[in-house]
RNA sequence: GCGGGCGUGGCGGAAUUGGCAGACGCGCCGGACUCAAAAUCCGGUUCUGGCGACAGAGUGUCGGUUCGACCCCGACCGCCCGCACCA
């Protein structure tokens, strides 16, 4: 029987009907409000916040988000049981580019496409059975949440966490609009191919780099976060130490007198060949304006764009600017000033000196150019008088050499000595450098949170009063031409000045839709607060006590959301500083693809695989290749869409089957015959309880045969592991004891019929049967409330209505351990006992077993090894 | 190049963290039921030899520590992910 095939027989055993079970238990569950929680609940229980990355409403949901929810639901049923009082909210990440991109080329508007997307994606979610608090539900697009999100921005602003300045930027002069890096895809944009051009733009910064410290420092904490995950953070923020130092300019340029250069390599000063600054470094722009061949050299600079595989294959060019720099130990020497193309403006202070021996950069650019490569560090066991550098720079430990105070110190010795002579001398300090940069928010787009303030020619920059929020998006835009719709709208971007009353102008840029998820998981916590969050309830929930999602959110997103969590506890609005206590990656769900033979990839359901392995298109029978198993997307074409998966199996099967085949944090491959083995097991659960015979006494039996003592430690047992998988998010593991679980009850029917009543099998199968239902309840939710309904339920109480089941300690242990004897460390058999029995009879039994009788036969045994309930082991010569 | 992770049957994986390797599932093979099929149920399934009891080999490779190693240490090979002209 396959859930394809059409009505059972009247021979059939009764099967499990999903299609109406799954519904009703989920209204149930809304009748009764059984995932509802208060903003500040008065309540004994401890709190315990879930909380699963929220959605883009692309429309429908995919497989990583089945995976994903699946995986927070879990964890929210199992606290709940646990007598957690759980907070499991819902929203969505609804403003963004592709609202636009629908309503450019479909002439839908953004906030109707938006609403559809999430309309449509809300009953499927629903249709999975999620323990959520839907009251909390809301959408970032919505000016209840946008309009606080402007409040917040408005403190930050105050509280001098918000800066506007000039910067680079990726601008694509078609689409009239900033481009991220990776939109630009060599030199041209993404959407428009047009050539990139770098322009310098005013725009919106968060000052996230005045945390950097306590950013890095908070990640030693974060005990409960992937270490891979605090690994790209910490290197993502890049502290390191150094010296920052200034060359005089031999002759001055204009007002330019001095360079200033940041190093961790202070301590090959003496090496130096070169300095060279960026392209973009100011005194290159000086340069440049009398300097025709300075300017076409910076013009095919800005040419090569920004992206990384451009950068990375180009070679190291340079300008020589005719510009010398003294040394500053050694006034009398010095150097040439070049502009590179690999020195990066965004880094240090935009400009380097070279030390071609060791630096591997700056030895690739010497040898372009002929410039001096002299060594000042010694590698060990070279000879000073010998060694020179080749194809590799050295940047091992060492011996200086060539440079006068420093000679003899060891490199590490060498940087401290370096630093407090250039201190002593006015010209340098040490100091700690961040690879981190502040956050642009500024986005050139309608979709998104408008920017609370208003340019005016008198006063500036002027706040939108606070009574005057929030900056609503004007819905009558249009995008038949490119660029930002709110910059050409007729009235929206007109507006008294605040302050003065003259005519002035709003902010027609949005925010980077990063900063709505930000904060997203505090709105959660009150989300019909007049504030951006209630500071009781926010106080009560904060932190996230298990947050979920993809890996592809390490960095961004959760460094955002870890500054704006300080931020806001700077302002006043929140009392914690880090947002997640604990975080969970999950693994991609992927699945094989298929290609026909004439190139076209071919969805899963358009294929017919062979037992043989071969598969054919279903729709002409031609042979099809199978191809590599990969992340599903719609380019392969290799998604299964879960609406469908649902429909045909039911919510119950889909969970268990994404939770069933590997850890969570690891990729999964999603296979037909593994959700066709998920469904046959639900079914089997029901037939085990249909089969059970009616409730029975109550009391537990005075005497218990064999078989329903072994049952009962099984599941006494069971409930033990699965409790432990499922602390340990080992949810494969709690599949699998749930599986023998059920074997174990099947053993127990078969012996039934042999068994009399006074065995009290029937009692134990129940309890059995009983217990099922609610371990499974967390992954299989509506399965568990059919189960235990079926059971006589519990005096009208739901299985989510339930506590967890407690194992009974005397249970668990077992009756007898089976001890492995090995001699010489291998195995030659094994004895059953007690647990607990003493070395010597332990000992006895493992000798007098035949077989390791024979092994031992005509040998002396040197030495027992024994470990309790465990294991024997004999050392013999001979 | 730097950083992180992973290598266990035909496949996904398990192993109380140094103590019976391969739990559980998928697949496959055999059997029961059936006129037949589907479904279901039962049994088997690391490899080699043996009818068998059993023996030998076995957790990427090589070596080490240990009574005993998938687990700890060293070297190497392969794969995956992230970052990368960061001075």
């Amino acid at each position: 029987m396959s859930p394809a095939a059409d009505q059972p027989t009247r021979n059939d055993p009764p099967a499990y009907d999903f299609r109406s079970a799954e519904p009703r238990w989920q209204r149930a569950w809304a009748e009764r409000d059984c995932f509802a929680v208060g903003d500040t609940p008065s309540d004994a229980r401890p709190k315990y916040y879930v909380l699963e990355m929220f959605p883009y409403p692309s429309g429908k949901i995919h497989m990583g988000h089945v995976r994903n929810y699946t995986l927070g639901d879990v964890v929210a049923r199992y606290k709940r049981a646990r007598g957690f009082c759980v907070l499991h909210p819902m929203g969505w990440d609804a403003f963004g580019l592709p609202a636009e991109n629908a309503a450019r080329e479909r002439g839908i508007h953004p906030a109707k496409w938006t609403a559809d997307n999430i309309a449509a994606m809300r009953a499927e979610l629903q249709r999975m059975g999620l323990s959520l608090d839907w009251r909390r539900e809301f959408a970032t697009c919505e000016p209840a949440y946008y309009g606080q999100q402007q409040k917040l921005f408005l403190d930050l602003l105050r509280a001098g966490l918000v800066e506007r300045r000039e910067s680079w930027v990726n601008w694509d002069p078609v689409d009239q609009t900033v481009l991220a890096n990776e939109q630009v895809i060599d030199g041209r944009g993404w959407r428009s191919g047009a050539l990139v051009e770098k322009r310098s733009l005013a725009q919106w910064f968060l000052r996230i780099t005045r945390y950097a410290p306590e950013l890095l420092a908070a990640l030693d904490h974060l005990d409960r976060w992937p270490e891979r995950v605090r690994v790209m953070q910490a290197k993502w923020i890049g502290r390191s130490e150094g010296a920052r130092l200034r060359f005089a300019l031999e002759t001055r340029l204009d007002d330019h007198a001095e360079i200033e250069v940041y190093t961790t390599r202070p301590d090959t000063l003496f090496g130096m060949s070169f300095l060279a600054v960026a392209p973009e470094h100011p005194l290159a722009a000086r340069v440049a304006s009398r300097d025709p061949e300075a300017a076409a050299f910076l013009a095919e600079c800005r040419r090569m764009g920004t992206s990384e595989a451009t950068i990375e294959a180009a070679a190291k060019r340079g300008y020589d600017t005719g510009l010398r720099v003294r040394h500053p130990f050694r006034p009398e020497a010095t150097y040439p000033v070049w502009i590179a193309n690999f020195v990066l403006m965004e880094y240090g202070t935009g400009a380097i000196f070279g030390c071609p021996a060791h630096d591997q950069r700056d030895l690739e650019f010497a040898r372009t150019y002929g410039l001096p490569v002299r060594p000042v560090v010694l590698p060990p066991g070279e000879d000073a008088g010998h060694y020179t550098v080749r194809e590799r720079a050295y940047d091992g430990p060492g011996r200086v050499i060539n440079s006068e105070f420093l000679d003899g110190l060891e490199a590490e010795a060498a940087k401290t000595r370096a630093i407090a002579e250039l201190a002593r001398r006015g010209m340098g300090e040490g100091v700690v450098n961040w690879r981190l940069r502040d956050w642009g928010v500024s986005r050139q787009r309608y979709w998104g949170c408008p920017i609370p303030v208003i340019h005016c020619p008198a006063c500036g920059v002027v706040p939108v009063p606070a009574a005057d929020l929030p900056v609503l998006l004007p819905e009558d835009v249009t995008f038949d031409r490119p660029g930002n719709p709110l910059d050409h709208h007729p009235t929206w971007k007109h507006t008294p000045c605040p302050a003065c009353g003259g005519a002035a102008v709003r902010e027609t840029d949005t925010f980077d839709t990063f900063v709505d998820s930000s904060w997203y998981f505090a709105r959660f916590c009150s989300p019909h607060a007049a504030e951006p969050v209630a500071r009781a309830a926010a106080d009560h929930w904060l932190p996230v006590d298990q947050y979920i999602g993809g890996i592809e959110h390490a960095i961004l997103h959760l460094l955002y959301a870890r500054f704006f969590t300080r931020a806001m506890a700077a302002t006043g609005h929140l009392a914690v500083e880090e947002p997640f206590a604990g975080l969970f990656t999950q693994g991609m769900v992927t699945h094989e693809s298929y290609r026909a033979g004439d190139g076209r990839w071919l969805y899963p359901e358009e294929v017919e695989c062979r037992p043989d392995g071969t598969a054919v298109e279903r729709a002409n029978g031609a042979s099809v290749t199978v191809g590599r198993v990969e992340a599903m997307s719609k380019s392969k074409r290799n998604t299964v869409d879960p609406g469908a998966i649902i429909a045909r199996y039911g919510a119950d099967t889909a969970r268990w089957f994404i939770l069933s085949d590997n850890p969570p944090e690891r990729d999964m491959e999603w296979t037909e015959a593994g959700v066709a083995g998920a469904w046959r097991f639900t079914q089997r659960l029901f037939r085990l309880a249909e089969a059970l015979p009616p409730a029975a006494a109550e009391p537990l039996p005075v005497a218990l045969g064999p078989a329903a003592t072994a049952l009962r430690r099984a599941t006494h047992r069971t409930i033990a592991a699965v409790t432990d998988a499922l602390e340990g998010f080992a949810f494969n593991v709690a599949v699998a004891r749930l599986h023998e679980f059920a074997n174990a009850l099947a053993d127990a029917e078969r012996q039934q019929a042999a068994a009399s009543a006074a065995d009290g099998l029937d009692w134990a199968r129940h309890e059995a049967m009983q217990t099922l239902a609610r371990l499974i309840a967390p992954m299989m939710p509506h399965l568990a409330e059919e189960l235990h309904a079926r059971l006589g339920g519990a005096d009208g109480r739901l299985v989510v209505e339930l506590p967890w089941p407690e194992a009974d300690p005397a249970l668990t242990v077992a009756e007898t351990v089976t001890i492995a004897v090995q001699v010489m460390g291998k195995l030659r058999g094994t004895v059953a006992l007690p647990p607990g029995q003493a070395e010597p009879e332990v000992i006895a039994a493992a000798v007098a077993e035949p077989n390791v009788a024979r092994v031992l036969a005509g040998r002396r045994i040197v030495k027992q090894i024994y470990v309790p309930d465990r294991v024997v082991n004999f050392v013999v010569a001979g």
